[in-house]
DNA sequence: GTCGGTTTATAAACCGTTTTAGTAACCAAT
DNA sequence: ATTGGTTACTAAAACGGTTTATAAACCGAC
């Protein structure tokens, strides 16, 4: 096995003290006062060998690790998946890695993880934060760590944060059903607290009020059985059956949902409208295609690392923190196509 | 800001030197011959501090980052999310953190993760290698380092491996088109050389070659824009329109050609049958649902995470290395039904 | 009572960096 | 010839653990 260069290898064959040779690896050359003819010397003999740093010793001595840990419900979800994607591109070109994880919305994971990743020294915390953890999270906060939320976030934090203007999107969704002559929407959620979900149900009533309907509201349990939440929507619909539309508050029920639909052999948008908050690669290409929200995924990535680095940095650190909400986008396709009779 | 507690104020603390505590937290108490009342005392008191080991100066002084990185073509494509998330589960309870990253196949791109991977000293590699990197892949393992390579292998590296059967699954698939009643199968995949997708190919002319027809094969570009490819799919469709079925060797590139396919306003699978590899949660919901190869994303993980374990743990270091061959199983679904007339 | 063995514990070295606190060498000015 | 100020560099401490080598205390046996 090969032994690992380290700097003290390179002190000894340049015959230059090791103190130095870090200086000039930090780009600290100019201002500690080393001759170019060294810094040369240096870097080129370092080129040479391909010497790179050992990065515990450095996380050791300075305390930083240059990782940034990056909490979500589910990292398989296309949503998450995507963002992680974005995100990870840029960390990766200031030299930063992202640890993804997943925390099914439960509380307890979520502990866990936040002690974990204590433990291993990341320096930045990228939380869609499950309910509950607002205590850990102030902690954080009070230890100095950097953290930006996204997605939701939790009332009593001081974080920046980075939303999705979930009630706007979703009245507006619901409004383009209605214009389409849409009458009875139904809202098949989550039950959930957590404030993108409440601000989707605001959105939905808000334009239900608007036409003096009542509500059509179904929750289903977060992590249940998969099987038995397509059953209760689809005794939802079947019981309910002057519904002429759903609107689906995440793609993760639109899944059941459509199973449901199937089930029962109802046509779309024939005998049910729909509309489905987070858009997938695929929706677009159903028959017919599916009317859905979909979430700025570059510009979310873009903010909430770019707040994340700024943290880093040290910039921005005693700053008030940032909200930043950005406008959703509806793609409207067949699925909610205007009704005919 | 809250001072780090560290193994020093504990021994302060308590008044037993650090190598004893040391000694217990690692579990070595007994070996070590430390009295059982000292060893509660002190896991009482750690446990009370809640004090955790400095992750950095352990790594440094052990070498081992318990960190394993994993690399993919594109961590958001359905197929590797999912298996990432499996595997991040069982490492997880082994005290591992996994670190992901997307090579979008680039040869260059990988060999430059490799290298920040060293330098990060990760203990083991999990890769699903793009060509060129042969000799990358050597190294780290005459360095001694755990590699698992899985879904594809490289020719001339000896690593463990996990692999579906590309062959036999898409002979399968093939097959199962024939005996349905359908006779001119095109094949749409993509210009690689990679073992997985020669093993596609070789599966579905192997099927041909038993009725004795002529191969229609389409090959697109890696990473090219998407549009274009649509077009370019939409095109061989088009001129070869006595072809009634059509094999599609990657979910992105099923994806492109069902976009073709609605441009064109062909009927599935009246006029054109499909078969996909890489099954999509959303396949078996379409309209018509989707014919397609699911690969078994909980078997690889386990069986790919199991072997990096074992490497880890120095056993199977020296073994021979081991080639995991699993079977996908063909969705059979709507899109290939018999054909009527 | 001292020798050898066991039990229990520890001091000090070590991992590979960064950073602090200095210093040697040179020059210009007094 | 001494002082003061740069310039160019470095020895040693520090980071917080793990591991090696060693030792004190006690015990029973000769």
């Amino acid at each position: 096995m090969k032994r690992k260069i380290t700097i003290n290898d390179i002190a000894r064959d340049l015959n230059i003290s090791k103190t130095t040779i870090s200086f000039v690896l930090n780009g600290k050359g100019a201002e500690k006062g080393i001759s170019e003819s060294s810094q040369t010397r240096i870097l080129d003999h370092v080129k040479k060998i391909s010497y790179m740093p050992n990065f515990s010793a450095q996380g050791l001595r300075t305390g930083k690790t240059k990782t940034i840990c990056m909490m979500v419900e589910d990292i398989a979800d296309p949503f998450f998946s995507s963002i992680a994607r974005a995100m990870e591109e840029i960390a990766y070109m200031k030299g930063y890695k992202i640890l993804y994880s997943s925390t099914e919305n439960n509380t307890q994971k979520a502990k866990d993880l936040i002690q974990f990743y204590r433990r291993r020294q990341v320096d930045g915390y990228i939380l869609a934060p499950p309910p509950g953890i607002e205590e850990d999270i102030n902690e954080l906060i009070d230890d100095n760590l950097a953290v930006v939320l996204f997605d939701r976030t939790l009332i009593g934090i001081e974080a920046d944060n980075v939303l999705v203007d979930n009630f706007d999107i979703s009245y507006k969704a619901v409004k383009h059903l209605i214009e389409n002559g849409y009458r009875n929407i139904a809202m098949i959620t989550l039950y959930s607290e957590q404030i993108q979900m409440t601000e989707r149900e605001r959105g939905y009533k808000e334009a239900v009020d608007e036409i003096k309907n009542t509500y059509f509201i179904k929750n289903i349990g977060f992590y249940d059985h998969p099987a038995s939440n397509v059953q209760e929507i689809q005794r939802f619909i079947d019981l309910n059956n002057n519904i002429d539309a759903v609107f689906f508050t995440t793609n993760y029920l639109a899944e059941m949902g459509l199973e449901a639909i199937r089930n029962l052999k109802l046509r779309i948008p024939e005998d049910l409208g729909i509309v489905v908050f987070d858009d997938d690669k695929l929706f677009r290409l159903f028959s017919p295609t599916i009317t859905a929200i979909a979430q700025p995924i570059g510009e979310i990535s873009e903010h909430v690392i770019k707040l994340m680095l700024m943290l880093l940095s040290g910039k921005g650190v005693k700053k008030a923190k940032k909200s930043i909400v950005l406008p959703a986008i509806l793609q409207i396709r067949e699925s909610s196509r205007p009704k005919s009779d």
